[in-house]
RNA sequence: GGGGACGUAGUUCAGAUUGGUUAGAACGUCGGCCUGUCACGCCGAAGGUCGCGAGUUCGAGUCUCGUCGUCCCCGCCA
């Protein structure tokens, strides 16, 4: 007895034919000698019904079929009675009178909800994956998946692209994120590397040629999780040679127009907004801006300075900005309100905040601002804020850095709180990343992005000298908020690679030990190219509406980085180690592992 | 590495401020009844190391300390 048809698909069969459908019971509903299951395979519930009229010698064993038991079922499908029709169910205008069924096993009881209800806390989820990912909540998730998957391929398919696999045993790179390490036993002591990313092999793909590479990559980082991050996680993976940022641009416009209008039927205008990272930190205070809503930061510095207002003053004179953002009809808000307020600013490196309620479209009350600002500045101030009468002013004073991004996280916060998020999907492209970074604690400066980045053509003239100030052809593409992916023009001539290197205070020989294959690569004709690389997981988590990025991958982990279904990680016995030149250390780490097991 | 929240029947949660009889509810499970249910209904029953371990106390789900686990944030994530 084979499945002829999906559940969801006998709504289409007319009523009398017999068909053979196969599932899980959901649920059983025993009216005495009038029986009702609830059968559903990934498709649909379909209702079964054990009628003593109809089938009298299977209504004794429908009591056998518990919830999640495992059968299929060959019956007559037939039309509901006008009074049971079930405009809910996709299958709610039939049902199948039962002629004969097989159960194949059964089930103990699910140890987590598996329909309607309160869903069962994440854990438990997790520990018994396979009954979660049952529900039917779930596989819609991962049609998602699926369907992107598709619609990804076959799009880079009709763009020239080809896909390439590149190795998942790769050599470990200093720079960037922690690698996982795979120990090797016929290299006693030396290790792999998991791939952060296809990095380095995709633009040596560019070198052989290949023009128009894509993959959709797994990549490993050993580093903290987070609600949107694993340590295991997918990207769309692509490079371009011969070609600019803008066609680079342009195919991922079309790229996420067609998938959103296919997927959620949206239409998306193209092409998308660019903004420069700097105006991104000045406006937004994030390098991801949300745009579904405005609230733009503003400078008032000029305004307020040299008004008597002490720390005002020193901040001024110490080369910092003031700056704001205006809550609308933020002056209803309680002490309380605005001291929270407050604190995201504070969480964020802010000193303070200064809270100024606007009384109405001239004058602000309450502060020393009111005190100590001309009638003629106060008018200024909330014309630059575009505040109106019952805004509230929220000020923020400091370097540029810390009061960008502390008035970026109160905007947020007050989108978040008054619910100003439209329902659009705002993409948005920022550009000119800052091509390096100076970490203070190392006394050296790390690639923003990597660095294998092409300065932009302006900059080149700081590089040696004075890198920090070398804007990257390096670009994110955002949605509402969401750091969906990003990427950069490479650099392609050996002596560029080199002063790069220099400039992040990487030896020659350094550079030589840990990137000496790329190098040499350089060296043999590589053309100009650049790439770009999309969180997958991420992608599927806004497609699917959903805010747990662990609700779109089949088998996560937790936080800490575990697998509650298989207890990964494991300690591995002592032969093991032996065989790949470990050995185990006696301390409280090792022994903090050996608990878990 | 640091900060915060949570952990009580199979499940989702109450009970914790103020320590005190036998730790409750709903859903589920099991048994009985029920011929048009689809959150079926009615009657009944079973089901608890209160995450784990110490401590304070005559007495701890409740207070203290430790520990394990999950989630969220900072650091980290080119």
């Amino acid at each position: 007895m084979e499945r002829s048809h999906y559940n969801a698909d006998v709504a289409n069969v007319s009523p009398g034919q017999t068909v053979t459908v196969a599932g899980w019971v959901r649920k059983r509903r025993d009216l005495g000698n009038l029986v009702f299951v609830d059968l559903y395979d990934r498709s649909a519930v379909l209702q079964v019904v054990f009628d003593p009229e109809r089938n009298p010698e299977l209504v004794d064993s429908a009591s056998a079929l518990t919830r999640e038991t495992v059968l299929t079922v060959r019956g007559k499908v037939s039309s509901r009675p006008e009074e049971a029709l079930n405009p809910d169910m996709i299958t709610g205008r039939v049902e199948l009178i039962a002629d004969s069924f097989t159960i194949h096993s059964t089930s103990a009881l699910p140890p987590i909800q598996m329909t309607g209800g309160p869903e069962s806390n994440e854990e438990l989820r997790l520990r018994y994956r396979y009954l979660d990912l049952r529900r039917s909540e779930m596989f819609q998730i991962f049609n998602v998946r699926h369907q992107t998957y598709q619609y990804v391929r076959s799009f880079y398919v009709e763009n020239g692209f080809i896909e390439v696999t590149t190795p998942q045993l790769m050599r470990s790179t200093p720079e960037g994120a922690r690698d996982f390490l795979v120990p090797s036993r016929l290299h006693f002591g030396s290790c792999y590397a998991l791939p952060q990313s296809p990095q380095l092999m995709k633009q040596i793909l560019m070198i052989s040629a290949f023009d128009r590479y894509f993959q959709i990559a797994r990549c490993f980082r050993d580093e903290d999780s987070r609600a949107d991050r694993q340590p295991e996680f997918t990207q769309i993976d692509v490079e371009m040679s011969f070609t600019s940022i803008e066609t680079l641009f342009a195919i991922h416009e079309k790229l996420f127009a067609g998938l959103f209008k296919s997927m959620l039927d949206l239409d998306i205008p193209t092409p998308f907004r660019r903004i420069t990272w700097q105006n991104a930190m000045d406006w937004y205070g994030s390098d991801k801006p949300d745009l579904r809503f405005n609230m733009k930061i503003k400078d008032v510095t000029s305004i307020v300075s040299d008004s008597g207002i002490g720390f005002i003053d020193s901040v001024a004179a110490g080369g910092g900005v003031v700056r704001l953002v205006c809550y609308p009809d933020g002056a209803k808000l309680s002490r309380k309100q605005i001291s929270e307020l407050e604190n995201v600013a504070k969480k964020r490196g802010a000193n303070g905040m200064l809270a100024v309620k606007v009384t109405d479209g001239e004058t602000i009350s309450g502060t020393i601002l009111e005190k100590k600002l001309s009638k003629e500045k106060q008018t200024l101030l909330l014309e630059v804020a575009e505040a109106k009468a019952g805004d509230l002013l929220c000020i923020v004073a400091g370097d540029r850095m810390t009061v960008s991004e502390a008035l970026g996280d109160v905007r947020l916060e007050i989108a978040g709180r008054e619910n100003l998020k439209s329902d659009e999907y705002e993409f948005v492209w920022v550009t000119e990343f800052p091509l390096v970074e100076y970490d203070p604690e190392d006394n050296r400066c790390y690639a923003m992005h990597h660095p294998f980045t092409a300065p932009m053509e302006e900059d080149l003239q700081y590089l040696d000298t004075d890198p920090v100030r070398c804007r990257a052809q390096a670009y994110d593409l955002v949605l509402n908020g969401v750091e969906l992916g990003g990427g950069s023009v490479r650099i392609h001539k050996p002596e560029l690679q080199q002063r790069m290197f220099a400039a992040l205070g990487i030896s020659k020989e350094l550079a030589e030990s840990q990137f000496g294959f790329f190098l040499e690569a350089l060296k043999y004709g590589t053309p100009p190219h650049c790439g770009i690389a999309f969180g997958f997981d991420r992608l599927i988590m806004i497609l699917a509406g959903t805010d747990n990025l662990r609700d779109v991958i089949a088998f996560p982990k937790t936080l800490q980085a575990v697998c509650l279904m298989t207890r990964a990680p494991s300690t591995v016995t002592d032969d093991q180690l032996n065989a790949v030149g470990l050995q185990r250390k006696p301390n409280s780490e090792s022994s903090k592992t050996t608990k878990q097991n």
